[in-house]
RNA sequence: GCGGCUGUCGCCUAGUGGUUAAGGCACCAGAUUGUGAUUCUGGGUACCGUGGGUUCAAAUCCCAUCAGCCGCCCCA
């Protein structure tokens, strides 16, 4: 049989309604806040995140979707979505007249890893993006959209963690700093942390080997290089998330995965998810959309996966609002017919009413109901019909009710 | 990309060379015709992930392959 490709996995059932609830509480928290949804390809050319991500980066080297098409133009599936967002601002020249430009996204992105629980090749990941402003405070307008959605969801007790990066200038002194402090010290750490020294300094900060952590005391902080400019953003940037009661922690090891980022850089891990722990990321990239050939642009964003919030909410047994779910079990065929006119203009009420078509015995249709977990069963008989009623059970507790014809649309709201 | 582990009904598992692959949950059928989820009775629904090999004999041993899991790298 063939089965999906590696690493992709199809979604139902339970899954499937998680995901559903963040997309409408995404849809609502980020309709709210004025943000605008944006949908771009899910293909792009290569060297639009070649030239996005860094050289250096994993994501680049080893991760990506990348093939040639028929024209032989190498193309490559979205592995995030920040610099197919940027490519369409500037090609669709939508910072004319809008700026500020205030987006969000919500798709698959696609990443050539190898399998894990948490890790997908196919995975979903929702973004919210600030484009046009340069302030600590719109960071905080960003986060708080962050937050609210989060907390919208249930979510209530996860953790920020901040750090500043800076501007590639204020970076190159602190690398040249490190690579001194490393040099001095150098037998003392592990070999992808000399591969890292070459590649990318900073994830060095990052290792997990107890003795490169070790050798790390007393290292040179990032935050002591940056300008006076760059450090009080930062110190702003900490007091308005102090005000808007965003409880953080900064954290100057932190490292994130794309070169593009400048100044103020997050993640928000969960301890809950094991070694896949990262739950969403990002930061200000102040340089990205002039690098890809637009306007001097600052940006502000963040992206969170969503499979991994998902099984999260799950774990957590985050409970899902629940509507009622009934099913409509006509007695015989000829109730049949008569509870196909009377259901059809309820089902343009929003309810969900699922009709039994069987013509089953009614042991069998409530067996059913019960198994299929619908909330209530509307019971229609030659009596029921007489009467100008329907008999109303609830499937939890085993009471019925009559219910008039005339006073189902209303009686169901209040259920 | 590196290292390790796993794969038996829809789900969880027993079975470690020898009849017809066992059990639980679930599922299906029934216990007199309009009442489920609780009870009772009956039912096994699986080419043991796939393909080769060893053997008189393979779910079991070997190889390959696919998928999943765990750690690393890294990331959402």
């Amino acid at each position: 049989m063939t089965q999906s490709v590696k690493g992709m996995r199809d979604l139902w059932g339970t899954e499937l309604r998680h995901f559903q609830f963040v997309e409408r509480m995404c849809y609502q928290i980020m309709g709210a806040h004025g943000y605008q949804e944006i949908r771009t390809p899910i293909v792009e050319s290569t060297d639009l995140f070649s030239r996005s991500m860094g050289s250096t980066t994993d994501i680049i080297n080893k991760e990506m979707y990348t093939f040639k098409d028929r024209s032989d133009r190498s193309l490559t599936l979205r592995p995030e979505n920040t610099a197919s967002v940027v490519r369409a601002i500037i090609q669709n020249k939508l910072l004319e007249g809008n700026d500020p430009l205030h987006l969000f996204y919500i798709g698959p992105m696609f990443r050539y890893e190898r399998m894990q629980s948490g890790r997908y090749r196919q995975f979903w990941q929702i973004g919210a993006e600030s484009i046009g402003v340069a302030s600590p405070e719109s960071e905080v307008e960003n986060l708080v959209l962050l937050f609210d959605f989060l907390g919208s969801l249930g979510l209530t007790d996860l953790s920020l963690s901040i750090n500043s990066v800076g501007f590639p200038d204020e970076r190159a002194s602190f690398y040249t700093a490190f690579k001194s402090f490393f040099k001095d010290r150098e037998a003392s750490f592990c070999p992808d942390c000399h591969r890292r020294i070459v590649d990318n300094p900073l994830r060095v900060l990052d290792c997990k080997v107890a003795s490169c952590q070790t050798a790390l005391t007393g290292h040179p902080e990032i935050l002591n290089f940056l300008s006076s400019e760059s450090r009080s953003h930062h110190e702003k940037f900490q007091k308005c998330l102090h005000g808007s009661n965003i409880s953080f922690s900064t954290n100057p090891k932190m490292v994130r995965g794309l070169d593009y980022y400048t100044r103020t850089t997050f993640e928000v891990i969960s301890p809950d998810l094991g070694a896949q722990c990262a739950l969403l990321g990002g930061g200000r990239y102040d340089r990205l959309i002039q690098d890809l050939g637009g306007p001097a642009t600052p940006a502000f964003g963040w992206a969170l996966g969503l499979d991994r919030l998902v099984s999260l909410l799950i774990k957590k047994n985050i409970s899902l609002p629940s509507k009622p779910r009934i099913l409509l079990i006509p007695l015989g065929e000829s109730m049949l017919e008569y509870a196909l006119q009377l259901v059809r203009p309820l089902w343009t009420t929003g309810h969900s009413i699922e009709l039994e078509t069987r013509g089953v015995a009614l042991k069998k249709s409530l067996a059913t109901a019960n198994r299929k977990g619908h909330s209530h069963a509307f019971i229609l008989g030659e009596g029921e019909k007489a009467k100008n009623i329907i008999t109303v059970k609830f499937l939890m507790t085993g009471e019925q009710e009559e219910w008039p014809l005339g006073e189902i649309t209303s009686r169901l709201t209040k259920l």
